[in-house]
RNA sequence: GACCUCGUAGCUCAGUUGGAUAGAGCAACUGCCUUCUAAGCAGUAGGUCACAGGUUCGAAUCCUGUCGGGGUCACCA
């Protein structure tokens, strides 16, 4: 079944051929949905006709309406607003969706379309650094990365997580040296960390910088340094450098800590991934790939697509391109940062052969993409064409911003237990709760509170800075995860009504003008779009949009369901009609949460 | 300084490739549970779409400039 949009495109383009004698794409005819303070359901907005020459606005439209009516089976009347043409459909065409959908699960063609059958997207994600835990930042990124992963599994797609670690470098060395000189014998096992390693190295972090401070403060006041000779002079600063070089040369010792600090972090995000909901195919390693891309260079600078400066550093000149010249490998043979990325680039598409490939990072780096992606289209990489950075903007307090330094930070698995606790809470006080145990109680406080942050991040266009107000955030109602699982666990409750009241499926025979109240019809149109609304995020490899329209879902459901009697209507198929319509909805506010990453319950 | 990005109701956000009278939620006020879950529904109030020009049948949306927030400009990661 085609989408009506490109049916009414097509019927017009041709409408306009035989009448007009003119030609014209059919997705240049512009169809909207019809406002809601208009008749009717699909819009045809005329004035860019008008450029052909085909007569007034309202000439148009009276001309194409007549035709459409005639050519369209489903299209019963329109009317002419200015230079709208207003179609509305024949009600059978929404109930012949609704008898045609009736009793669909999550399977069915309609949620998961196939036409991304035999292709293959990676997702890189998270890619955290091991030196300190996950804060809120990653929490709005494994959330993206994880419902882009989803939106393209259920497109048919092969769809593939992955995480990069910086499991390397001198940043992880701070956290060690500390660790050596002030945390000797503590493990996560000790009694303050209850398990959480990743806490125990935030702290070992955080000392570092203590130390170092004091360093400096004794050289700068002592010896007369200035601050940055005291930085570049401070004992631990030699110590951690020195310390990177150790590792770099295998010692063993060195390397033993590093494992050992590493695997705390390692089993303490697989932890908040897990309690997340969030699973990751393949993890890569920076300390696998921090030298592969150094191969790469020198083959491009045998094949002339890199060159050497004069001081003997590697590199490409994109000054044509109006960006610099790119250093990739330094003039003592070291590589850089973006070195490796194209030495992982490669290793990816070595491991999967995939079509598209999206790196979900900040847009602090939007311009090392920029130039990562050229790079590789330069080097003729064959993956070049399906690269995609899917740029997201800093989540703020309204403390201000988040700084590791300074202890502002949110770590996320601490926002993951109060949101959870705050969701306990009111549901406990809205006695929702009779009847449960204990257990019951926490997973459908886990449900809701972690439905609640969740539904927060992604609500908002990830291209855009938000600010996380941390009251709002564990709010219940409104726009919020939760209102959307409320709407959900209406349908559910009615579904399990429905048992005992015998009704039965809608036939294409029953009636259909009864079955058109407004807030019905509404909540149809609304559902018809899911397939469109998930290709244009999927496209777009925006979750925002598919968020919002499961709240627009929900809303209108509500709506539904207070006009509405659905098991209890006076007639025997008006509950069939209403019955099927709450079950699609269930499905669909089932499926887009899904997506999301998001619990339902099926009952709150 | 150069480049990128954002600026919509008191606050947080929607607003399709330019289309009709710019929409939600929160906060405030008012109604609605004898009925499939009121974690809901309905209503009131709240706007110079930062500002100034331009493009055109038509601009929150595109262009230019100004102001303001954020970001990036390494042989850092």
């Amino acid at each position: 079944m085609l989408p009506v949009i490109t049916v009414l495109q097509q019927a017009t383009a041709k409408a306009i051929y035989t009448h007009y004698n003119v030609e014209i794409s059919p997705s240049d005819i512009q169809i909207q949905e019809t406002r809601k303070d208009f008749e009717g359901d699909y819009t045809i907005v005329i004035f860019p006709l008008t450029k052909h020459k085909l007569g007034s606005p309202p000439q148009i439209a009276e001309t194409l309406g007549t035709l459409l009516k005639e050519s369209v089976p489903f299209v019963q009347s329109c009317s002419v607003v200015q230079g709208f043409l207003n179609l509305t459909f024949e009600n059978n065409f929404w109930k012949e969706f609704i008898v045609s959908h009736q009793g669909i699960d999550l399977s069915h063609s309609f949620f998961s379309p196939d036409e991304g059958k035999g292709k293959k997207i990676l997702v890189e994600f998270c890619s955290p650094n091991t030196n300190k835990p996950l804060h809120l930042g990653h929490l709005r990124n494994l959330m993206l990365g994880e419902s882009v992963v989803r939106m393209y599994q259920s497109l048919g797609y092969r769809s593939i997580a992955c995480c990069l670690y910086n499991d390397r470098g001198i940043a992880i060395c701070k956290s060690m040296y500390a660790w050596q000189k002030q945390f000797q014998g503590i493990t996560p096992d000790s009694e303050s960390y209850a398990g959480k390693g990743d806490k125990l190295i935030g702290d070992c972090y955080v000392a570092f910088s203590r130390i170092l401070e004091a360093e400096v403060k004794l050289l700068t006041e002592e010896k007369g340094m200035t601050k940055e000779e005291a930085e570049k002079n401070a004992p631990c600063m030699i110590a951690i450098n020195e310390m990177l070089i150790q590792w770099e040369n295998g010692d063993p010792a060195i390397r033993e800590l590093w494992a050992t600090m590493n695997g705390w972090v390692y089993k303490a995000n697989n932890r908040i991934y897990e309690r997340l909901n969030i699973h990751f195919e393949k993890f890569y390693f920076e300390s696998d790939l921090y030298e592969s891309g150094r191969d790469i260079a020198y083959e491009a600078l045998e094949k002339n697509i890199f060159t050497k400066r004069e001081d003997g550093a590697i590199g490409i000149d994109l000054t044509s391109e109006k960006l610099d010249f790119k250093v990739l490998v330094r003039s003592n043979g070291t590589t850089v940062y973006m070195t490796q990325d194209l030495g992982t680039a490669d290793q990816k598409y070595d491991d999967f052969q995939q079509e598209k490939s999206v790196y979900v990072v900040g847009n602090e780096q939007e311009y090392h993409f920029k130039v990562l992606f050229l790079i590789l289209k330069k080097l003729n990489r064959a993956y070049a064409e399906g690269l995609f950075h899917l740029s997201y903007g800093m989540v703020n307090l309204p403390t201000g911003k988040m700084k590791s330094r300074e202890g502002t930070t949110v770590e996320a698995e601490d926002l993951m237990d109060e949101v959870i606790a705050v969701a306990k809470e009111n549901t406990i006080e809205l006695g929702k709760t009779e009847g449960m145990n204990e257990k019951e109680i926490d997973a459908l406080s886990t449900i809701l509170g972690l439905g609640a942050l969740k539904y927060f991040l992604l609500k908002v266009d990830p291209a855009k800075n938000m600010l996380f107000d941390p009251k709002e955030s564990v709010d219940l109602h409104g726009h919020t995860g939760p209102f959307i699982q409320y709407a959900y666990t209406r349908t559910a409750s009615v579904k399990r009504e429905a048992v005992n009241r015998n009704i039965a499926p809608l036939a294409m025979m029953d009636k259909v003008e009864e079955i058109m109240h407004e807030s019905e019809k509404n909540l149809i149109k609304s559902l018809y779009k899911y397939p469109s609304v998930l290709r244009d995020a999927a496209n777009t490899y925006n979750p925002a949009l598919l968020a919002n329209y499961a709240y627009e879902v929900a809303k209108d459901y509500n709506r539904f369901y207070h006009d509405c009697k659905i098991l209890m209507a006076d007639k025997p198929y008006l509950s069939a009609a209403r019955f099927a319509i709450s079950n699609l909805t269930g499905q669909t506010l089932k499926k887009c949460l899904d997506i999301l990453g998001i619990d339902v319950p099926e009952r709150m």
